[in-house]
Parts: structure tokens; sequence; C-alpha cells
DNA sequence: CTGAAAGCGCTTACAG
DNA sequence: CTGAAAGCGCTTACAG
């Protein structure tokens, strides 16, 4: 029971442990005669032998390990379904998908002591500081924020902002419904606060097009009582239409409208950002926006592919932003 | 911009590997002195020096590495505070905690040959071969399911199992509140149906024990026409109490009674689990049960920690399970 | 207080 | 077709 080694096996085989890690790897070059293939594998199947990956990693000088690193808000079902599309495409390429959680102030240096990944896919926005690390520890860096982007490259990013768009959406949605003010129920969770300034400059934006005045924007929280305060204050401003951070958020202003008597969409039209399977469940169905998160995480495969290839970080595709409308608005 | 290792920080600082690695590692028994200690700290920020995971743990024999497996279905944002939770407690002990969700039938092996965990925690149920594997390997495992538990001991976990409990909470709130007839409101999509069953099972009990008939299952998907079905259904067989299997699947039923104009809780009261942040905001907010997370975690990491020490494996605390009344019933 | 040396388990030129 | 040997980068007895 004690560990077994590729020693072991080219023991328990009769061969050497060049031979056991032929075989075991079916390295391209080497042909290794049926019957000694056989036995090998016997022995190895036999003794329980799996290869030390610490020792792999360190002879071969990278590992097969991407680490993907999440933000410290919460994600939805939909960055979970992007990541397992994202491991698929890269198991094809031997490599595992590792997640992480940032928590809070510790930076990753800490993680990179425990492994050395091959690449490290960003889904948040990553600390300058551990980017130069990971640099120069020679571990590949994805990000699908703009900070890694390679300088000179003339970004679009503002105009291409997807955050941005998805509050162009909204804001478009609530004027052809014929809302002629708008409200903006922001969260008050300060994680994700660089999300609702993109989403927010949409709708300001849309907004300012269109002729609308600038929306009245009002923190709106996960209790009850909060959404029929923001209510209350967008009626009385003469709001008519609010566009929401996220589904939460517009179930919360669903949740208030009841409180207020307000009846959606008549009186004030609301519309979501996700699409969260709960949506379509609401009274009345949330009208929301909803991005593709496949073609995200097909381009995130790539970009780790690229960088396994030591190739260039290819193009961000545009991300698709689309309304899926309902009742709300 | 090529790799920096120990060798260069030592040659820069003008002393030997060994004093790198004792004042990197803070080693307890090694004395360096103030002034050298200094050059050393200060050659490694300079050349921005990161020590090598895989040498690190090869020659330690065993990694900082704890491995959470997490399931094939969707985790809620329970799960996910309760793994910062453990990945908190852990890097006191100096661990890390990557994530890795099982993705359909590929086996851990593939990953396991990218990393050495110190431990692998599941909350996931693992494969048999999977344990036995990583048990060869070394590598400690953890798991919140019971097939890993030490045989002999004669667990009670049919009786403390808190899926049934929390079948049993939702029965006797619905019982409490009057209702003589209760319906099940299962989920269809086959990777919780171990779940379900346990759940199902304590609701089984409770109307037993009750004097009730046994409850009228119906699956209940998450669009919106399946929830008003499910409700029909129960109405003409006189059902007045629906157990949903969770949050999700209860603002379905409330969504089907709405359409099928059937009045929450009077004609028919209605019960999740989980209490999603949604759940308060649901028209009537949805009652609900909870459980507690927080010492899951705080089970998980003295686990871990008992690993780590070469300990038994902890008595699973009682899991608390906890009714959050509201409206729906 | 500091250094020379061994060895963790693997892969891969290189030689037969 | 197969094996002996070097070396990846680190830590840790051991000797000074």
């Amino acid at each position: 029971m004690t560990k077994v080694t590729s020693a072991d096996v080219a023991r328990a085989s009769g061969v050497s442990r060049t031979t056991v890690s032929y075989v075991l790897n079916s390295t391209p070059g080497a042909s290794v005669s049926d019957a000694t293939r056989r036995r090998v594998l016997d022995a190895a199947a036999r003794l329980g032998y799996a290869p030390s990956a610490a020792a792999r990693t360190l002879r071969r000088g990278r590992s097969d390990l991407v680490l993907c690193v999440l933000p410290d808000w919460p994600v939805g079902p939909a960055v979970e379904a992007m990541i397992d599309r994202l491991a698929d495409e890269l198991a094809e390429r031997g490599m595992s998908v590792l997640v992480h959680h940032v928590r809070g102030e510790r930076p990753l240096t800490d993680l990179l002591r425990a492994v050395t990944p091959h690449t490290v896919v960003g889904l948040a926005p990553f600390d300058p500081a551990d980017v130069r690390a990971m640099r120069q520890a020679g571990i590949g860096v994805v990000s699908t924020f703009d900070e890694v982007a390679d300088a000179g490259e003339p970004t679009d990013a503002a105009a291409d902002d997807p955050q941005r768009r998805i509050g162009l959406v909204q804001a478009e949605r609530l004027a052809a419904r014929g809302c002629r003010r708008l409200g903006y129920a922001a969260t008050p969770d300060p994680r994700v606060a660089a999300f609702v300034e993109g989403r927010l400059a949409g709708v300001r934006e849309a907004c300012a097009a269109l002729g609308l005045a600038a929306p009245l924007v009002v923190d709106v929280g996960l209790d009850g009582s909060s959404g029929a305060d923001a209510v209350r204050t967008w009626r009385s401003a003469g709001v008519d239409g609010v566009a929401a951070y996220n589904d939460e958020v517009a179930l919360a202003v669903l949740a208030g409208t009841r409180a207020a008597s307000v009846t959606v969409p008549d009186a004030l039209a609301v519309v979501g950002v996700d699409d969260i399977p709960v949506a379509s469940l609401a009274s009345p169905p949330l009208t929301t926006v909803w991005q593709s998160l496949d073609r995200q995480a097909a381009y995130l495969a790539e970009c780790v592919t690229a960088s396994l290839d030591g190739l260039p970080q290819p193009p961000r595709p545009r991300q698709e932003v689309e309304l899926v409308p309902r009742a709300s608005a």
C-alpha cells in the first residue's frame, strides 16, 4: 500500500523505466513490442500505478493544468456551463481544468506555490502584480478583461463593451414599449460595481440618443422592502420603465411593484439581465437580456490553445447580446 | 525573462541554495543572520523568484493542495459559500483549495496526472474505483457521502440522512397548516435523482406518521406550463399542500397556481428547499427549508485537517435543517 | 551560522 | 527494440 513508482512497474514487468514510460505515455517515436507493452500495462494495472504529477511536471517543464480564476461575486449557472465547455474543449488537448474562486485580498501567489498551471484563465480582473508574477514564471495568462490586452493594439473596448450593449438593449426595449422616463435598478454589491457602471453607461447612452432624460438610479437590495421603496421613488418621479442590473434585482423590483400596487408592465415596465431559470416563472414573466456564453467559452478555449502553441491571443469575438421578450416589458 | 530558480537567487545574493530555502520557507530550526536574510529576500524580490510547485511537491512528497470535487448538477450559491469557508479555514494551515466540476463520465484519473492533491474532498459521490486509486496514490479522501465511511462503524445514515429530514420538515409544516393530502413536486433532472429520493422518503414517512395518504408525486419542469399541469393534477386529486424538491421547482409550482387560478396558500400550500435569494421575492413569498452549510464547511475543514495530521475522520455532525416560514405555506 | 550533496519520480536524448 | 544515465528544481539531513 506504499506509493507505487514507475520503477516498481519496471521491476514487476522486467523492463527498464524507459520502456515503462514509453508504454504508459504511448510516446510517438518509440516502438515497443506488443508482448512487452502488454506486460507493462498489466503490471501497472495490477500494482495500481499512478504517475506522480509533480515529477512529470518538473521533468517536462510545464503542466497539463489550466487554472480558471473566478471572481469573488456569485457567478450564475451560465458561467459554470461556460467552464464546463472550456473543460471539454481542453480535454481533447489532454489538459485538465481546475477552478479557483478568488478570495478577498489573498493574492494568487499563495496558490501558485501549490500548483504551477500551464495557463491561467481569468474570468475576474487580475491584479497587475499577479499578471507580472505569472508571466515571469512562464505561465500563460488569458483574460476576458482588457488590462491584459497587448499594448499598442487599439482596442475598441469602449464601443464594443458587452456590458454597455446590455444596457443599450434594455433601454431600447423600454423606449420601444413607449416608456418616456427610465429608472435604473442598481445593486449595492460593491463587487460588481464595474459591471453596474458598464451597463448603466449603456442605458444612459441610449437615453441620450433617444432624447429621454437620464435614468433615475436607485440601489435595490434583495430583501422585499427595498424594491417597494424604489418603486415609489420612481413612480413619484414619473418613471415608467426600469432597467435592472440583473434578473434577481429585477425580481426584487417586481416584488416591490406588488407591495406598492403598481401594475407591470402598464404602469412600470421592467427588464432584467441573464435569463436565470426562474425569470420565466415570475409574475409577470420577466423580460430580460441574454448573452451567449457558448461563444465566449469557445473563444477562451482558443486563447488557451493558442497560448499552448505559442501563438498570440486571437481577437475577441463580439459578444452576442439578445433580448428575451416576455410580459414584464 | 527566463525562468528564475532558487539557484539564481542564491547566486545573486551570494549564498547557497540551502540558505535561500531556509529564508524563503522560514524553516523553523534554521537561524539565518538578519543581514543574510535581507539579502536573500531582496534578491528574490528583485528577480521575481517564484518557487516551482512541482519541485516542491516532488521533494516534500506531498502537496499543499486540496481538491474539492463538485457534482455534475448545478450547485447553488450556498455550496459556493461553503467552499469559500473551507478555503479560508485551510488557508490558515497553508493549504490552497481548487475546485473540479465532475464532467459526465470522465474519471478523476485524468485529472490526477495533472495534479496530485494532498486531499480530495468530495461533494459529489465518488466512483469506488476512483477512491481506490486515490487511496493507493496516498491521497486523502474525504466525502460528504457515506460510501467512504469506515466499514464496521454502524452508520445511522438512514435515520440521520439530512435529505430525509428535509422532507420531514416540509411535510410537517404542511400538516401543521391543516393540509390533509400532500403532493410532491419532483424534478425530472436525473442527476439529482438520489436527492429527490431522499427528500421524498422523508415526506412519505411523515405522511405515514401523521396518518395522511402517501404524497402524489408529479415531475415539474422549470418551464411555465409544467407547473400549471401539475397543479391541475393535484387539485383534481384533492391535494392541498405541496412539498417541492427545491425552491426553483416550488417557484414553477407557484407560477402554475397563477395559471390555474389556484390561491396560495389557502387552496394549495407550497414549501421549497434552499432559501435561494429570490425565494422571498416570490408571490406569495416562499416558505422554504434551509440547511446550515457553515457547519458542514467547518466539518469538512476538520476532516481535511485530521487527514493532514494522520488522524481518522471525525464523526459527521448532525446537519441542521430549519424551516423558513413565509406566506406560501 | 552556512554549504556540498543526495534524492524525490519522472522523461528523454543517447547508446547499444 | 531496449536500457543506463542525466537532470528538471527543490528541501533536508549532514558536516563543518
